[in-house]
DNA sequence: CTCTAGATCTAT
DNA sequence: TAGATCTAGAGG
């Protein structure tokens, strides 16, 4: 099963672990993901989909495969791929990539992401399929999975913002979680 | 219309 | 530990 887009079709939280390896690859870049955040459903307060379908939202209800880029803090910019069937709001964000010849440090964190990639608004509601940007199966596979609750989430509250909803490859550097 | 908080990052 | 920088979404 090495259809990107039908790998996606599932729920994000099932995704997210098994995203890690793959690769985005984009213009001259090839990127290995290393780290991953699942965001699902309208009860999931952690997910911008936890007040419906807005504007802004509306891209998490569209077919697995579809980008979801956003600002945040009015200066980075998110990528995320939407899973799971259409009119189901998921997605996985992309924390951490590994880049050849760029140090680790450099590339763990959304921000960081986006911006090494060149991501912004222009990608928000693109497709995998019909974009610049391609997801490619696993070159080297993942050596160890490893697990944690979501990061910058704390004002989803009890049972949302602990949920163990992070992967990433274990040995590389991940950002600390702020209480 | 106004206001606030936010899926962050960097420098201090 | 604070400041940068901006916009979705809620409330009036």
């Amino acid at each position: 099963m090495h259809d990107p887009v039908r790998f996606l079709a599932r729920p994000a939280p099932r995704v997210a672990p098994e995203l890690l390896g793959w690769r985005l690859a984009i213009g001259p870049h090839v990127a290995r993901i290393t780290e991953t955040e699942a965001y699902h459903g309208e009860r999931d307060r952690a997910c911008h989909a936890s007040k419906g379908r807005t504007p802004r939202s509306a891209g998490l209800y569209a077919r697995a495969g579809t980008l979801y880029v956003y600002l945040c803090y009015g200066m980075h910019w998110m990528l995320n791929l939407v899973c799971d069937d259409v009119d189901v709001p998921s997605a996985v964000l992309i924390r951490s990539i590994e880049l050849p010849g760029i140090d680790p440090r450099a590339s763990n964190g959304p921000g960081k992401v986006a911006k090494l990639l060149g991501l912004h608004r222009s990608h928000n509601g693109q497709h995998l399929d019909h974009g610049d940007l391609h997801l490619l199966p696993p070159l080297v596979p993942v050596k160890r999975r490893r697990r944690g609750p979501r990061v910058g989430v704390a004002y989803a509250g009890p049972g949302w913002a602990e949920k163990p909803w992070r992967w990433w490859e274990d040995g590389f550097p991940v950002v600390a979680n702020r209480l």
